[in-house]
DNA sequence: AGCCTGAATGATTCGTTGATTGTTCAGGAA
DNA sequence: TTCCTGAACAATCAACGAATCATTCAGGCT
């Protein structure tokens, strides 16, 4: 039981390293098997085929983001505008690095997002949760009015779409694309039918 | 002169037809200038090149909508949410019924979008025009509070993005769509501080 | 001269073929 | 029996010659 934990993990290893270096499609079973020391069909006695093994690896590192985003959004003693933005803020800012700093991981990313659509909408419901708790968690300070929370979570979603992959719809530098979300933001929180312009500043809860 | 625009008219319809019968690959030079019994050779001293006549055609498509959302946006005595909810349900519903009603038109708007992508970002900022003029309209009104209209309605434009070109994104249907965009809209409007839950109606301004 | 033609050009696409590779499974080792 | 191997299979991919087609331009027609 445990050893089968530890194989998978050594194949996950192996593939990373694979995929990392050569890429995806460049990658055989066969190789990653013999850097096991294994067969190519040992493999499928532990992932279902090549595919699984490259979502594996996009979720272990998922996982890690995910985690970062549920400390900002239940930070302690900061405002629920400043929790907002800084998840937002993180999720820009990953992807852009991610997808900037190694180009195999766009590879990555089309792969699975073309061949298993669902992917996509696993991450958006993990992440709304977080929203929702975020919004659960400033109830009381009284400075969003939210009656629907997962609804409000989905729209603001919907509002932000383009800054989470930014780079498979648009070719705008990260600073661009800063200065759009946070106008964005300012939108979202304050809307249109504010007192003249109160620049969205940090302190705001009760 | 007159003549010159007749002969560039008959082009354009004839590839219109030719278009939206086989489509924009599998239509050639050559059968359109058949159609206007000209030569090959002569089509080019109408237009630069093939894409240009296809633009061409987009670009009449798209005038006539630039018209109807002009009106929208600054028809009287509707409130400036009213108008900006009529300007991005206009423009989400035209777009999806053209690529839904017409496969060819998914064809054309992918090759003019990967060939000339000055060309989406010349609608945008035509539209942008649009949107600062509505709200340049409504603002003796009091019932947004704007100071920089350009950006502003380029943050709109950001948070809309989803809805644009629908079907090159998602596999949404439209109301599915249409749900978002209220909420979207609601999002945009009244922001997340506001009093309670204020649905947005239609009469607000003075 | 001013317009237009249609064959020449070269870039791109297409269809075919042969090789590669993800996946399976009959059988052998422990 | 349980676990693993590696050859076999089918699907996919790459290569490459052939064909197509957008574009050009030397020349003919008016």
């Amino acid at each position: 039981m445990a050893e089968k934990n530890d194989v998978r993990c050594q194949i996950i290893e192996a593939a990373k390293k694979r995929f990392s270096h050569f890429g995806y499609a460049k990658t055989t079973m066969a190789e990653v098997a013999a850097d096991c020391s294994m067969s190519p069909g040992n493999l499928y006695r532990f992932f279902p085929g090549k595919l699984d093994i490259a979502e594996c690896i996009a979720t272990q590192d998922y996982e890690k983001h995910l985690e970062v985003l549920r400390q900002l959004a239940l930070a302690p003693g900061r405002s629920a505008a400043d929790r907002l933005s800084d998840f937002l803020f993180a999720e820009l800012r990953r992807t852009y690095h991610k997808l900037e700093s190694d180009p195999r991981a766009y590879e990555m990313a089309t792969v699975i997002a073309h061949e298993r659509p669902e992917y996509a909408n696993w991450m958006l419901a993990t992440e709304r949760k977080i929203l929702v708790q975020l919004f659960q968690d400033v109830e009381q300070g009284g400075e969003f009015f939210i009656d629907d929370k997962e609804t409000t979570a989905e729209m603001i979603q919907s509002a932000t779409m383009k800054f989470r992959y930014p780079q498979l719809w648009t070719r705008l530098t990260l600073p661009r694309l800063e200065r759009e979300l946070e106008g964005v933001l300012q939108l979202i929180v304050n809307g249109l039918r504010r007192e003249k312009t109160v620049r969205p500043a940090s302190g705001a809860a009760a």
